[in-house]
This record gives C-alpha cells, sequence and structure tokens, in this order.
RNA sequence: GCCAAUUUAGCUCAGCUGGUAGAGCAGCUCAUUCGUAAUGAGCAGGCCGCCGGUUCAAGUCCGGCAAUUGGCUCCA
C-alpha cells in the first residue's frame, strides 16, 4: 500500500503495517516518541493495522494532538489506579483537556476523596507506569459492552452506551482496567512517566446540577521530568501575579465580607489606575464623537420589561425592590436607560449616529461560588456605549468600534482572540427577533470580521438574546479565559423601545443599535490588567509613578524642592526623607514597583542633577532633572 | 447554590497526641546620616472567622453558620 507522509513523499508498506511499523522505518528515535498516528485524519493506535493506502500524520508529544492523546492514556492511568485503591469505584467520563486531564468518578461507601489522598493515587500511578502495560484497543458488540458494564455495576458508563446504541463499540485495556473508549492511546503506560495529580472538584455528571454530583480530579502528565518542572514552575509564577494577591499587596481593592462578596471596593491606588484608564477611553470617545451621558442606579421595572431582560435574565438580576407599588430594579446594564435618552427627543437621520457613553455601574447576581476578585463580581462598572446608527452606517460604526477596542489592547500589548458570537439555532426560544433578522445580522459580523481580517473564531449559542457580537477574550496569569471587550448588533431593543428617525424619505425608520465596550468591566479588565503586568504598571497608570530618595539629610532641601516641581506638575510622588538607609529606600521602592527611583546624593546635589533608578532595571546613572522631566513627560503622552 | 480545602497580630505563617498564643515583616519610640534591594535596640499589637456542644480545661475535638480558595453549574 501507498503511504503519504506530511511533506507529500510517497512510499510502500505491506497491508496491514502499524504506526510503529512506520515510525520505526523512519528511525528509532521518532518510533520511542510516537504516541500516534493519524490515518487520513482519523487518529489510530499505533499498534492498529493500516490496511489501505492512506496519508499519515505521526504524532508526538510536541503536537496538540498527540499531547490529547497522552493525557487522554493518563486519564486511564489515574482510573486504574483508583480502581485499584478503591475497588467499587465507578467511572464517569475523563478526558484530556487543555492542560492534562481530568476523571469524575463515584466512590464507593460515600468516600470523600481530599487533595490528602492524591499522593497515594499518584504513587500507583507511578507504579503502573513501571509495568509498563500496554493499551489494547477491544471492538466489541454494543450488547457485549452492555453485558460487561453490567457486570461491572457501572451505571454511567451504561448510561454513556445508550447514547451509542447500534454503533460498533471500542474498549480500550491496560493492566487490570478496562474502560469504554473511542481511544486512541499511546502504545503502553511506560510512556507517562511523569504524572502528577492536581485538584480535586465536585463535578455534575454530565453537567447537569439536578444530577448527582461526582469527584472530579484533576492532573497533568509529561514524558520529561524538566517538562513537569516546568509545568509546575509556571504555575507558581501565575500565583505569584495573581490579581487577589498583588491587589493586597498594592493596596488596590479590597473586598469585605461586611460590605458584601462580590462588591469590591477601590483603594486609593487603584483608583488612580482605574481613573487614568478612565480618562485614557474618554480622551478616545471624544476623538470618536461620543458624548457622555449618566443615568441612575436603579429603574422601574417596566424599563426592563420593555427591553426583555427582565424574563430573559431575573434569574441574574437581584431581586426588585417595591416602594409605594412600584417595583424598582438594581440596574442590570444601561442600555434601556440609553434608550431612554435617544427618544427623548426626535431625531433626523442628519443626527445619526448617536454615540451615548457612559461608565455605568451594574449589578448582577452571581452565585456566591463563582465570585474571585476582581474578576467575577457582583457590582461592576461598564465602558458602556450604545451607538445608534442607520442600517448604511452599521458597518462603518461596528469597524470604528472594533478599532476602539484593538487600540486598547494593543495599548496595554494584551493578547485577545476575537469570537464572533452566534445563536444557537437548536434554541430558538433563548432569543428575541425574527430569525431572518438573526440571519442578516450574523451575516454583518462575518463580512465585517472579513474586512477588517481578524483573527477570529465562532462561537455558536454565545449571542446575546437580543443580537449577534464580536467579543473580545483574553486569558489570566493561572489560564482562565475571560470575556472583556464586546461588540454587539442589535436590531431588537429599537423595536421594543419604538425607537425611530426620520429619514431623507421624510418616513420614520428604525435605528440599529450597537453596544460596545472595549475593556468590558473596568474591574474586569482591572484584575486582568494585574497580572498582565504582574503588578509593575506602566509609568503613566502606575499610582506613585517616583520616589525621591535624598542620601541623607544634607540633601533634603534639594530633593523637597524636586518633590515640589515634580507635584506641580501633576506627577504622582513618593518622598522617602525618613533617616534609612539609602538600599533600604531603593528596597521599598523597588518592592512598591514605583517605575522610577530618582536618588539625591551630594553629587547629584551640587551639579542639579539626580541618579535615575528604574524599576527591575537598576541604576541607570546620572542625568539632569530637564532631562528627566522630559522623559516623564513623554512616558505620560498617552493621554491627551 | 453544590463538592473539596482553608480561616491564628495590619501582612506572611508556626503552634505535635487538648493544659490558656509565637516568629518574621509592617507600626511606634530612640539611636544612626549612610551612594543603588532591608542599620541596631526597645515598645506595642490577639473575642485563634462567628455561634453552639463535649471536657476540670478547647486555637486544638464535635456540630452549625459565614467568608475565602480550587472546581462544577450559570453568565448581559
Amino acid at each position: 500500500m501507498n503511504i503519504t507522509f506530511p511533506d507529500g513523499i510517497v512510499r510502500q508498506f505491506e497491508a496491514g503495517s502499524s504506526g510503529m511499523d512506520i515510525a520505526k522505518s523512519i528511525s528509532e528515535g521518532l518510533a520511542r516518541v510516537a504516541l500516534g498516528i493519524y490515518v487520513n485524519g482519523v487518529p489510530y493506535d499505533l499498534s492498529r493495522p493500516i490496511t489501505d493506502d492512506a496519508t499519515i500524520r505521526i504524532v508526538t508529544f510536541n503536537d496538540d494532538d498527540g499531547k490529547q492523546i497522552f493525557w487522554h492514556s493518563s486519564a486511564h492511568l489515574m482510573a486504574e489506579a483508583l480502581e485499584s485503591l478503591y475497588p467499587g469505584i465507578k467511572f464517569g467520563i475523563g478526558p484530556p483537556i487543555e492542560n492534562g486531564f481530568y476523571y469524575d468518578v463515584d466512590f464507593p461507601n460515600g468516600k470523600k476523596l481530599s487533595i490528602e489522598d492524591l499522593p497515594a493515587i499518584e504513587a500507583k500511578m507511578k507504579e503502573l507506569v513501571k509495568q509498563n502495560s500496554q493499551f489494547e484497543r477491544v471492538e466489541i458488540a454494543w450488547e457485549d459492552a452492555v453485558a460487561f458494564f453490567t457486570e461491572k455495576g457501572d451505571e454511567y458508563k451504561l448510561e454513556l452506551l445508550e447514547g451509542f446504541k447500534g454503533s460498533e463499540i471500542t474498549l480500550y485495556k491496560q493492566g487490570e482496567f478496562t474502560d469504554l473508549c473511542r481511544g486512541t492511546h499511546v502504545p503502553s503506560t511506560g510512556a507517562l512517566k511523569f504524572p502528577k495529580l492536581l485538584s480535586v472538584a465536585g463535578a455534575y455528571w454530565r453537567g447537569d446540577e439536578k444530577r448527582k454530583q461526582l469527584t472530579r480530579i484533576y492532573g497533568i502528565a509529561f514524558p520529561k521530568k524538566e517538562m513537569l518542572e516546568e509545568f509546575l514552575h509556571q504555575r507558581e509564577e501565575a500565583e505569584r501575579r495573581d490579581h487577589r494577591k498583588l491587589g493586597k499587596e498594592l493596596e488596590l481593592f479590597m473586598i469585605s465580607p461586611l460590605i458584601g462578596g462580590g462588591l469590591p471596593v477601590w483603594l486609593p491606588n487603584g483608583t488612580i489606575v482605574r481613573r487614568k484608564l478612565e480618562e485614557f477611553i474618554k480622551s478616545e470617545l471624544l476623538k470618536r464623537g461620543y458624548v457622555e451621558v449618566i443615568t441612575p442606579h436603579i429603574g422601574n421595572l417596566n424599563l426592563y420589561r420593555t427591553s426583555g431582560h427582565y424574563p430573559y435574565y431575573s434569574e441574574s438580576q437581584f431581586a426588585p425592590i417595591v416602594v409605594e407599588d412600584e417595583e424598582y430594579l438594581l440596574k442590570p446594564m444601561n442600555c434601556p436607560h440609553h434608550h431612554q435618552i435617544y427618544s427623548n427627543k426626535p431625531h433626523s437621520y442628519k443626527d445619526l449616529p448617536v454615540r451615548l457613553a457612559e461608565f455605568g455601574t451594574v449589578y448582577r447576581y452571581e452565585q456566591s461560588g463563582e465570585l474571585s476578585g476582581l474578576a467575577r463580581v457582583r457590582g461592576f462598572t461598564q465602558d458602556d456605549a450604545h451607538i445608534y446608527c442607520t442600517h448604511e452606517q452599521l458597518k462603518d460604526e461596528l469597524i470604528n468600534a472594533i478599532e476602539l477596542t484593538q487600540l486598547v489592547f494593543t495599548t496595554f500589548g494584551m493578547e485577545v482572540k476575537t469570537r464572533l458570537s452566534f445563536r444557537d439555532p437548536d434554541n430558538p426560544e433563548k432569543y428575541a427577533g425574527s430569525s431572518e433578522m438573526w440571519d442578516m445580522a450574523e451575516k454583518e459580523i462575518l463580512e465585517v470580521a472579513e474586512m477588517m481580517k481578524l483573527d477570529y473564531f465562532i462561537g455558536i449559542g454565545e449571542a446575546a438574546f437580543y443580537g449577534p457580537k464580536f467579543d473580545f477574550i483574553v486569558r489570566d496569569a493561572i489560564g482562565r479565559k475571560w470575556q472583556l471587550g464586546t461588540v454587539q448588533v442589535d436590531y431588537v431593543m429599537p423595536d421594543r423601545f419604538e425607537l425611530e428617525y426620520t429619514g431623507a424619505d421624510n418616513q420614520k425608520h428604525r435605528p440599529v443599535i450597537i453596544h460596545r465596550a472595549p475593556f468590558g468591566s473596568m474591574e474586569r479588565f482591572m484584575s486582568i490588567l494585574i497580572e498582565h503586568y504582574a503588578g509593575n504598571f506602566p509609568f503613566w497608570i502606575a499610582p506613585v509613578q517616583v520616589s525621591v530618595l535624598p542620601i541623607s539629610d544634607d540633601q533634603k532641601e534639594y530633593a523637597s524642592a524636586l518633590v515640589a516641581k515634580l507635584e506641580a506638575l501633576n506627577y504622582r510622588v513618593k518622598y522617602d526623607d525618613r533617616s534609612e538607609k539609602i538600599q533600604r529606600k531603593i528596597a521599598e521602592s523597588e518592592q512598591k514597583k514605583i517605575p522610577f527611583a530618582l536618588v539625591i546624593g551630594k553629587r547629584e546635589a551640587e551639579n542639579g542633577q539626580v541618579s535615575l533608578r528604574e524599576h527591575g532595571v537598576g541604576d541607570k546613572g546620572a542625568m539632569s532633572i530637564e532631562d528627566v522631566l522630559t522623559m516623564f513627560s513623554q512616558l505620560n503622552s498617552i493621554i491627551n
């Protein structure tokens, strides 16, 4: 048979040759690290015979596909260890994930697993690695599979089998353990050299809150020790950057149980950063024809009935407040308020687009277990705006809004992924508006994405109830993904609020609304920003921009004059005139992550200079005060 | 909300099988006037998350509650 390699070369192999045979024919080295083979795009075990002409690709741990095979096999390895330690244990599903794998299990006799139990399981896994048992693929009739798992008493596997009725079933066996599995797996457990179990969590069977909660055990594994060490080191680094830790250390924000979980309070340092971010956005808005408005924190429930938010999202809102027989809602979004501003007066097509912007604080009910620092909260401020435009203006306005969002992310050097969030066609009841309107809006979004050459992917079922959107997604220090900015198309609200403008034809028309928020929420953006910079904020947003450090009391007069000068220029200065050694003052300036320290000794005071020290870099030598001021002014010029 | 873990001084953390609380840093006072990451001495600081129980005795054991953390579910 003819086997085509990824580089296009075709070679002859005997029919029935396995992936391992092919790997060996290339090199012993490849055969040692090969984990699986893709045959015409379908993953095969290396031992599985290939019978016909095929295009193949051998995968190793360096390929994402290879990692998935590796971690999938690791999940089976963990399952084998669990079964030998806890006989009678039942298994749910055990897939590979982005970073490792998990297995959902149901322990016998109500055993509660805690992280203290993990080392023993890990030790057992290592023992099984040494045994180096082969992963064996068994093709079996559906009825026989049912019989097998009935005998074993594993109701979860039986439930899974119900879904595969009629099709051919495969089992995988290694050592004493047999699992229902599509595959593919590594040749033997010996490959899974360095496993590490990471955490224990509860997870509902089939993700259904109403069903039994199983124990989910997360783990990861690597073929080389250095890889595991690197992975663990990265986790530590992520922990070091965690915005909750840095937020406390740098006094950026706090959460008080007495105020309430999920209701973060911005401390003076954090407030400076936030205000700088707001100034930055405001200066961009003014350049782009937005006007600012201010709306209250609560609104009559009828407003949200009109918008449709109330029935659609009543579960994620705080309960209504009743006063004088009227019901009010803590506002879960700003849009309906802005729509009222739009309809406050009649509009001509000549007025459009109307762009209303507000840093609007909204309140949403989140389950207590979901709250997390600044990233997931119950009250937050959106850098919100609504653009009311004609249909002809829509694409230009979308582009304008997306460009602003991109400017934000490039200014901070963040990597984002763009998701085109479309409706879920299987759940039409989740969305307002006609199917034709959705088709049109999704098409327009796609066209804009293509025109702007965005690097996007499509998220089915991620749309808002009133329309599809662009979402910008960023990862935090520990790899969790968060949606930040968003740009949304809305044909529904104009109808619900009967928004109008008079066209050139003297007829009434419906405007289109764009909802957009480049930061998303100030809180979440701040959480990502802290982690992105590891607390080392750039000069223009740093809570304290520069520390002034006289070496001895003799330089105090010179130093305090410099401090006054800097403060007069609106720089944020920390003057450290304590009778401490200069080393100490520098250490503290560095710990507080202040971008620059100006060290002043006898020499500088005599020459009208300062000795400049850059945070994280070190001593940059003596400079004139004028040069320092010029440099600071340049660094500050992002806001203009 | 559910599963698991955690909660001791402002912060980070120690406190073994129950015998009445400890360190470092921060703070305050004094001395020191110093050239690029921590000068020394002294002082002060605690409803050991909250409520209840067991016990002669609870930071420690048991129960409940709360908050936080890792997940699940959900997410405009």
